[in-house]
RNA sequence: CGGGGUGUAGCGCAGCCUGGCUAGCGCACCUGCUUUGGGAGCAGGGGGUCGUGGGUUCAAAUCCCUCCACCCCGACCA
């Protein structure tokens, strides 16, 4: 490292947020892009994260009900051929396999031989497969409701991927349910976006703002489309979390019928919903700074990192024996529900260096111990989030150490939310509206700043699409909180009381 | 998939325009000494199919063509 440069990371996020972003999560030794174009590898650290993810997020789906189970990677291409809007959404990112055997070639290359009867499909979703097995499994009211998740990969083949945000392969949880009635599908729909807000906030400190979709940015096939919208440090959109109500459009394409109490077949109603590993880029926007990533507690693999600092073996020993008395300290400890984790760095590296490695990974509270602070019984603690710095007892950074995770836990939140609501504005003007979007650094390399979110009356016409598109504007949603207030939509006029949140967007 | 850019040691880069000793530099790595509450100093050392394949030439990292990968912008994005 240069000890030239002020910041860990270079470019800082305004000078270049993508490059600062990809420098963000090779330094936190997040993931690496492989040697298959598109996909990523998931290093210990990032893998930790999504681990973190899943534990919490699977225990609110059992926790709701839903039980998991699994289902195969390859789909029949005819599964993909009965809802014409769905497989329309998505065919252009499908991978095809073909072919079921490799043969040596003359030349020693290996060539597919045995070409399949049916290509299978390698799931970008799993509507269709898991719709098929649902159609075997209900029969009758008494089988419903139906709720089923599953943990899975899913493969789409992206044109310009970015790790975490947009990989041809990634992981993710995809719920499916089925219901007897529309309002029972749509409670389940509400229920698990509330769910995905709840948990982005709560764990990952990002505020959120719930909506549904704009018909153009619905998911194909889906009646209705709910998502959570978040705001990263570069003032773009993040689409964190989707749920769908599917209505009755998946059931009569794979026949998933019923009887219901009085003896009438029916069809079921549906609903789907997934959150990814994208959300792992979400956690990196988000927060983190130009010294690399910044962690919220809660999700942090590990809360705290010890280093030892020692001159000579005879102090190693006292000083690592120290360590690990205080590790055991904190392992008794949790802040609000959660276990502390801690790790004692005993690596033979120079003090600054390690010191700054876990400080690119966004270990919460770091705590340096030396010959000085075992004699003195204390330590030397620092906080990720504000660089604070004490030197105190040790008893009493036990004392205040789960304080400390949790004022940071709610700090990054607090923090998060101050800044979008920094770059929020309502608008009643379309040329302001147009200012807003349009780049600020034009005359520079530097990447634009546009303005962030912006909220204003909306009609839901196509028409509409086409004005944002030429300012790569989307709509992100209809938040479901917004007051329903009269007032003319920002660009044909018309009367409405929908208001949309307006960004660009990842 | 369209436009632009970049591929030289683990990482970051120079060299290429104008072809010519054994291809350099910083960080990292190894050895030794010194240093030690902090991204250490000095000395020595190891590590390279110059992205791939072909072409031009006495001679290619350098010029020409092919392909691949990555980055940026756009299109697309459940």
């Amino acid at each position: 490292m240069n000890t030239k440069t002020k910041t860990a990371i270079s470019p800082t996020r305004a000078e270049n947020y993508p490059l600062w972003y990809q420098e963000v999560i090779k330094a936190a030794e997040l993931a690496e892009v492989s040697p298959v174009r598109g996909c990523m590898v998931i290093k210990p650290w990032g893998w930790g994260i999504w681990e973190n993810m899943q534990r919490v997020l699977d225990k609110m789906f059992k926790d709701t009900g839903h039980e998991n189970a699994y289902f195969p990677l390859f789909i029949p291409k005819s599964f993909l051929e009965k809802e014409a809007e769905h497989v329309e959404g998505f065919a252009k990112e499908c991978a095809v396999v073909t072919h079921h055997r490799l043969e040596q070639g003359p030349d020693g290359k290996l060539i597919p031989a045995g070409p399949l009867e049916e290509p299978l499909v390698v799931r970008p979703t799993s509507e269709t497969i898991i719709g098929a097995m649902f159609a075997k499994w209900i029969q009758s009211y008494r089988d419903l409701p139906l709720k089923i998740n599953q943990w899975a990969n899913v493969v789409r083949w992206e044109l310009r991927p970015r790790l975490f945000l947009r990989t041809a392969e990634f992981l993710w949880q995809e719920g499916h349910t089925a219901h007897a009635t529309a309002e029972e599908a749509w409670e389940e729909t509400r229920l698990m976006l509330d769910v995905y807000a709840q948990f982005v906030e709560e764990y990952l400190a990002i505020p959120v703002i719930k909506g549904e979709k704009s018909a153009g940015e619905r998911f194909p096939g889906a009646d209705a489309t709910l998502t959570i919208e978040a705001m990263m440090q570069d003032r773009k959109a993040l689409q964190a979390g989707t749920s769908h109500f599917l209505g009755q459009n998946f059931s009569r394409a794979q026949e998933i019928k019923f009887q219901d109490q009085t003896g009438h077949e029916a069809f079921a109603w549906t609903t789907s919903w997934g959150v990814s590993t994208r959300l792992v880029g979400a956690l990196i926007m988000a927060h983190s700074d130009d010294d690399g990533l910044v962690l919220p507690p809660r999700i942090a693999p590990k809360q705290v990192v010890i280093l030892p600092i020692y001159r000579n073996d005879a102090e190693r020993t006292t000083v690592l024996e120290h360590c690990q008395r205080l590790q055991t300290s904190i392992s008794a400890l949790s802040f609000s529900g959660i276990p502390i984790q801690s790790q004692v760095d005993d690596r033979d590296l120079r003090g600054g260096e390690k010191k700054w490695y876990h400080v690119k990974r966004g270990v919460p509270v770091r705590v340096e111990i030396g010959p000085r602070d075992v004699a003195a019984g204390s330590v030397f603690a620092a906080r990720r989030d504000t660089g604070q710095a004490v030197n105190i007892s040790c008893a009493e950074f036990l004392a205040v150490l789960p304080q400390w995770l949790d004022s940071m836990q709610q700090g990054l939140f607090d923090r998060a939310l101050a800044f979008r609501r920094q770059h929020t504005r309502d608008f009643h003007d379309l040329a302001e509206f147009k200012d807003f979007f349009t780049p600020r650094r034009q005359e520079t390399e530097e990447p634009e700043i546009h303005g962030g979110f912006a909220i204003a009356h909306f009609a839901d016409i196509p028409e509409v699409a086409e004005l944002l598109k030429e300012l790569k504007v989307t709509v992100r949603c209809l938040p479901l909180d917004a007051e329903r207030t009269e007032g003319r939509c920002l660009f044909t006029g018309k009367q409405t009381d929908t208001r949309a949140v307006f960004a660009k967007a990842y």
